[in-house]
DNA sequence: ACCTGAACACCGTTCAAGT
DNA sequence: ACCTGAACACCGTTCAAGT
């Protein structure tokens, strides 16, 4: 074949398939090689687009996080109605629902420090402005910024790391308090929601409680 | 060679021998060959003691989960003193720093459930078991547990994973309020650390008056 | 039972060659 | 500029062979 004057690839169109890949089979499944062949391209020509495996991985991941709706940490005041607390719960629901919709680039967000995700500064940039303006001193608001994002991916990876083996057997004798776990593995999803808001609204409360008395 | 009448080998010294290569040169260093090697012996002899890496993994990262300290779990009563939220407080503490011991096991915890994680069991078992000691209702015990571990793990895997770029000029114009963003790549443990200890103490201030009102 | 080397089916990435 | 096939240095894992 060699170069068609059309080009067969660009950076969005492998991003998309390779999400696409990851979201229906999983990260073992996005291989260079087989991500290629769901192009219908061979190997190597990958990188015409894209420097290294990890960086495709990243924009990968932040696509996601682009889906992320900010408008709700947007024009803020100091007596605003409706005010930060309000906007800290809908961003943690809206950034929590994208990664459910999602949840393969969970163990991506956690492989390390990525290079370059715009998006997540784009979001950390709107979480910091909004309790800025909210009122939040700048030095605090960092702290509340990074303890959000604590929570919230934390509760994602949680969710789809976390699952108890599904054999009641397992903790017959050993644990105790857990003879009714192997039922959790059902619930899961309904407990992790619930620990979820319950979490949430119990960190906005303690978060009201600090802000009284700045 | 072939087999010596004293085996090469263990369950244990892998597993040791494994951590120590995670921890020193990150997860990429663990491939089942160089990790024979550092053990002087030929790749395929793992295989006599461990079923696949994944597994050699979870074994790994349980390894880590059993160096928590989980004794102020036990003992607690409707009005102990100190009650729960001073042993939540110090479980939550002990997690956060076997996790900054072992930074590069937090990829691993995010990989995917765990088939086999007897020490993570251990923990939920004692944090489930201690809220229902301390008086929590078995249904809130099992979220107050799973949004602990949301938060905690959360906090490992952001200050693993989260950092900042560190070149000023990223930030310049397109992200406004982090102007002094590149400044958070050194006192990004401190922030990390603050974050980490403010976040606890707002949840835990939300689930006392959560707790007041059961 | 526990180790070995050889082998299989994969990887990510580089590179010269083609248009 | 953008694709190709061949090649390099790796993987995880299986397996027959050795003691």
């Amino acid at each position: 074949m060699a170069r068609p004057r059309q080009p067969l690839l660009s950076r969005e169109r492998i991003i998309e398939v390779a999400l696409g890949l990851l979201d229906t089979e999983g990260l073992e499944a996005v291989s260079t090689r087989r991500l290629a062949a769901e192009l219908g391209v061979s190997g190597p020509s990958l990188y015409n687009h894209v420097a290294t495996k990890d960086e495709l991985l990243d924009a990968v991941a932040d696509t996601v996080l682009s889906e992320v709706d900010l408008s709700m940490l947007a024009g803020l005041g100091p007596g605003s109605d409706p005010g930060w607390r309000d906007a800290l719960y809908g961003w943690a629901h809206a950034y929590r629902e994208a990664l459910a919709a999602h949840p393969n680039v969970v163990p991506v967000l956690a492989r390390g420090p990525g290079r370059r995700r715009p998006h997540m500064l784009r979001m950390a940039d709107a979480v910091f402005g909004g309790l800025v303006d909210a009122g939040w001193p700048r030095r605090e608001a960092t702290r509340v910024g990074a303890l959000m994002r604590f929570f919230i991916i934390g509760s994602a990876l949680a969710s789809f790391a976390g699952g108890f083996p599904d054999d009641a057997a397992v903790y017959a004798d050993e644990y105790p308090h857990l003879d009714q776990a192997h039922l959790l593995a059902d619930r899961q999803k309904e407990i992790d929601e619930s620990a979820f808001e319950t979490g949430l609204q119990a960190l906005l409360d303690g978060l009201e409680g600090r802000f009284a008395k700045l």
